[in-house]
DNA sequence: GTAACGTATCAACATTTCTTGATATGTTAA
DNA sequence: TTAACATATCAAGAAATGTTGATACGTTAC
């Protein structure tokens, strides 16, 4: 498991950029997929029943996201699940759910000045 | 920590939306407040420097989502984060990650038919 | 009461994302 | 070489999402 972390404000952005990768039926779907290890394209199409360029699309913003990687192996394309980034988005949604250290103490009922 | 749940095809459409919720700057810097608990959304307005009725769009769909909750009192409402959605999206992060019990043996080369 | 406030909602528009069909590129088979 | 194939990319349109300003609604202060 990764460090303490407090994910920072400025994390905020590539959190969502993260999470916007997999905001997406189709794309979640693909990454079911990968959990059993590589696959290419046209298993991925026929399993999922996506036009052609429609799961080209789909497993770009995977990759540009850096949730996958893919290997050309001929004609054919593989694409795999990186770890990494899934573990990222672990470390974000844990974070969130978890109270940060505190550094002062909690501000208890009044609101707005 | 939950049990074992592999994640199924059709939890993809119900992840999706969770991590659509999820999928936008302001919502996790929103999120990222609310790991302080409770906060009126005056509060979330100032620190995050959205407009009243942007803020309050974002925090619809949060709340849409199931990622929080709001409570009225008087003319301030609170928002905070509720536990239950972040475990599931935890889950299903945790779950992309790992391999799925096998029941067959694994493909090992040859692809498409 | 009336006014000021905090928040939500609405309508219009801007922006982003997705889908589709067409075409391009590289690869193997004949 | 030519043809069939697997995949990526592109362009155009469709759909979803986000932003803004205006307005509505309930609440507290006067």
């Amino acid at each position: 498991m990764t460090p303490a972390a407090d994910t920072q404000p400025t994390d905020a952005a590539k959190a969502a950029r993260l999470f916007h990768a997999l905001s997406d039926e189709t794309r979640v779907a693909a990454m079911q997929m990968l959990r059993n290890g590589e696959r290419c394209v046209c298993e991925l199409q026929d399993e999922l029943g996506a036009a052609q360029s429609r799961l080209s699309f789909h497993l770009r913003v995977l990759k540009d996201a850096g949730l996958v990687t893919d290997r050309r192996d001929g004609r054919w394309a593989y694409y795999s699940i990186s770890p990494d980034a899934l573990q990222v988005a672990h470390d974000v949604v844990r974070d969130l759910a978890t109270p940060p250290a505190r550094r002062g103490l909690k501000v208890v009922g009044g609101c707005c000045g």
